[in-house]
DNA sequence: TCAAAAGTGTTCGTTTTACACCCATGT
DNA sequence: ACATGGGTGTAAAACGAACACTTTTGA
């Protein structure tokens, strides 16, 4: 092992991988052990996003690692996938900035470039546990959401809503305020990955946000190939934490811009009038920023 | 001076530093002597958008400097200000990315962490020339808007067109195109510092774009304490890289919600009926990401 | 039969866009 | 007087939010 050279900061590479899990995804025992133990393990989460955690020096931490010199930012964050979670599918990493304050890392000058990504929870649920403790801590669901509602009285003030801070809009031309987890004296995670979780979320947001395919943007067929409009609404629900109305989604996500196409198929398989089948109506491959 | 590990990349941050003059300070001819050499010296610019450049080895370069082991990146980004700039005042220095591409520096491996800012011209014009030839590089006026109008027929599918770059919108929901000059062979400074203006310049015209105030998000009143709505407009146009419409500009800006304030001055130094003269709702510290 | 979920029609208010016109000043 | 830029009125179009209603299935 070289001596490291004090006079300049390392780079590291943190990554923020979310997952969706549904409630069926959480009725596995197995699968519950993993997951944020603060949780009630008789509460009905609904449809629930989560970060992938690992075992840390004091507590769960996000994977990380030292950035090599031959190496670009997206590489050490293949390389995380890889080697430290095992995942070999491909995924789209995306950055998040920079954590760079100088006492962020007790032993060493470490600035850490964090990056974010999704992954589908079957892909992943293989990778679970393990040496590592490779788990998943929960950043949002349809319950913290409402829960959320009926604490505060609505969302109507809040541009978004997570278990890992929030942020809202008290005077429209000032700005915003966010709270976070960090300012709470209440952290999740070690060292400043909450900050990492919660502007990753963030970025997570704007995919949902704007008129773009998010699904694109993620590089992940998140609900698979054929999906309902209800699906879809309530992924993007719970990935942005916030409540819309059924109809107004659907006229918007009906109009001919849209990135989702009509099958001519529909779903039966669960209570109610069957729902028609829609996919994405662009492939995957190239997608712009 | 200590050896470098070569397997650990070495961290930098270049600035992207932007100032905007006018029609009369492009007049003196002294200041014409420090901006691109390509723009021809009888051209009327009207308002103008510059990036402060400085010699480098082979052609012009943004300043930059390696982060030292004690500093975060904003303190590497204050110390070219001071050390390698010259420049004392206050202003406030915002992330634009990282440029990590293995190769972007022939002698060694260096990762850039792009930072950019505001400076008031009449805060800068005394650092330019000296022994690094500090000087300004075209990004952004009228007359390149205009021009590129005239040649595209209106700018309705462009979102931002500037000298370094624009990007457009061909399909609503499929995503933008974006194209550099780097994709055209034509490179305006070195290494990769024209798409560090460019991802820079993009975060410009965010600040523009919101409804939130743009120059407490710069930390500079880049228009002195009182200004017209016209000179405001069109610093904002020049920005962003855009045309608006004078009414709507107008009733958005008057809007109660909105940044600035009416004083009960007016300003009848220009022809015309006189302008009312308008000031920031709010100060300027403090400001939210 | 009824609860649950899908899907549609209609209204109303706000925002965006465009166009036209009036106003006050320097030259 | 008139060109120049400041400022306002109005109306169509587009968009978003809300509400109520119909439809079709599984339980």
């Amino acid at each position: 092992m070289t001596e490291i050279d004090q006079s300049r900061p390392q780079l590291a590479v943190d990554l923020a991988l979310f997952t969706m899990l549904t409630e069926a995804d959480l009725a596995d025992s197995r699968v519950r052990e993993l997951v944020s133990p603060e949780i009630k393990p008789d509460s009905e989460l609904g449809l629930s996003l989560f970060v992938v955690t690992m075992q840390g020096k004091t507590g769960r931490k996000l994977p990380g690692a030292l950035v090599e010199g031959h190496e670009q930012i997206a590489d050490a964050g293949y390389r995380i996938l890889r080697e430290v979670l095992g995942i070999e599918v491909s995924i789209r990493l995306r950055e998040i900035g920079t954590f760079d304050k100088v006492d962020r890392d007790p032993n060493s000058r470490v600035i850490s470039i964090a990056s974010w990504g999704y992954i589908r929870f079957l892909d992943l649920v293989k990778m679970l546990g393990g040496r590592d403790q490779v788990g998943l801590e929960l950043v949002n669901s349809s319950q913290v959401i409402n829960q959320f509602a009926a604490e505060q009285g609505g969302l109507e003030e809040f541009d978004g809503v997570s278990r890992f801070g929030f942020r809202y809009a008290p005077t429209p031309s000032r700005g915003h305020v966010k709270q976070l987890t960090s300012d709470l004296g209440a952290l999740i995670l070690e060292q400043d990955h909450d900050q990492m979780v919660f502007y990753a979320w963030r970025k997570l947001r704007y995919a949902f946000g704007g008129k773009l395919d998010p699904f694109r943007y993620l590089g992940v067929k998140a609900l698979g190939e054929e999906f309902r409009l209800s699906d879809l609404q309530e992924f993007q629900d719970v990935a942005c934490g916030i409540k819309t109305h059924r109809d107004q989604f659907r006229r918007q996500m009906l109009n001919p811009s849209s990135f989702i196409v009509e099958t001519k198929k529909t779903d039966s398989s669960r209570q109610g009038k069957p729902a028609a089948l829609y996919t994405l109506s662009a492939p995957l491959e190239a997608g712009n920023e």
